[in-house]
DNA sequence: TAGATTGTTAATCGATTAACAATC
DNA sequence: TAGATTGTTAATCGATTAACAATC
């Protein structure tokens, strides 16, 4: 009997990625092997927590000698998806945009930018790296034939639902909200809210609790 | 005897920012009541989660009725620190630095960015908007000079310790991370995670395990 | 072997939710 | 008033951690 593959929760896959790039660097470095013990220190974590989080892994340890780096950091890979790549439309090509359509570390990791588009006419037709500015009437068309499955909303909040819901139903199965609204997807489709601004107010917040509670 | 302000769980807090999100547009359209379970439905929260966060601010909702959106919205703006301002210095002027000290979405929400350093030589000296890019080492003056209290790391992954430091001795009082690696910061110093990739990262092993669940 | 480290159990901790008395 | 909605309690749910037997 084949083990039911659960749901792994959300925290988890965070701490995943947290795992993914410090594995990364070790390997940079030729370090071989690692413990529970010296990620959760590099990290601030506990080795439990550590130790519990790899059991979701295709992946073991070995008693003594802690993980393997280059196998923990392939499993990873593997289990966030890293191991394929991605095609990745950017709607807005506003100065996030367009800095989102440039940036060097996502073709990194394997997500590539392959399309970007703007309603404002004096926009569209510009350049941005090698992509051209689409209109968003493109849109439908371009996602189905360049088979575009991440769509990233870098437009203002007000517009945020409205193209979430052209993405999807042109066949995105992921979307990258870096508005500052909260969005409503169908069942199967996955949000992920990047909350840029709301980083930054929840930091505000931090900075000005700590100056009250001196 | 003043009741102890107690430090309000993380979740909490990050929840406060959709309610502020929420709230700023329903002001914005005119509405002047709303119930916990309008809040709740809108977010996809609970009516029971949404009363239990807001007892933590300074303001109460009025049976029946429900909260006062106005009140709320002021209430919200204050606990959240953004019915101040906030002076920030962008370090790395690549496209993505360059992009945030653009951004216009940051002004509407009180953070001011001030200045913008990068070690590049060919770079320093150019303009970004209204401001030009200064070298590293202008950075610890010029923070003092311009009371800046937030620094934002835009600068590759290696980098990113070493300018946190800098910022630090520097002066500012919390840190956003742009990059995908963790920083270790000194007690009363906030950072907050950016994780742009992260959060790809995390939205490209959603879309995964639904195609293998399929 | 002796020592170190895994994988896992059981206990703890903290966050969410259901339910309801208070009340305008 | 009757109905609706708050604020809060108690129950539930889920995540983290301490502890330890297994073991190389």
């Amino acid at each position: 009997m084949i083990k039911q593959k659960n749901r792994v929760p959300q925290p988890v896959v965070s701490r995943m990625v947290q795992y993914f790039a410090h594995l990364d660097d070790l390997a940079g470095q030729g370090v071989e092997w690692v413990s529970s013990f010296d990620i959760g220190s590099s990290l601030g974590l506990t080795s439990a927590t550590v130790r519990r989080d790899l059991v979701h892994l295709d992946f073991s340890g070995t008693t003594n000698r802690g993980y393997r780096v280059q196998g923990l950091l392939d499993s990873l890979s593997g289990f966030l998806g890293i191991d394929q790549t991605w095609r990745v439309a950017v709607v807005g090509a506003g100065n996030l945009g367009k800095a989102l359509a440039l940036h060097a570390e996502w073709s990194r990791r394997g997500f590539y930018i392959r399309a970007i588009f703007d309603v404002d006419r004096r926009k569209i037709g510009k350049r941005v790296g090698a992509l051209e500015v689409l209109p968003m009437d493109k849109l439908p068309q371009t996602v189905r034939a360049e088979k575009i499955s991440i769509g990233v909303l870098a437009v203002p909040a007000e517009e945020a639902q409205k193209v979430a819901d052209l993405l999807i139903a042109s066949g995105v199965q992921g979307i990258m909200n870096l508005a500052l609204t909260h969005i409503v997807v169908p069942f199967r489709t996955h949000v992920l809210d990047g909350r840029l601004v709301g980083n930054m107010i929840e930091l505000a917040h931090g900075i000005k609790s700590t100056r009250e509670t001196r």
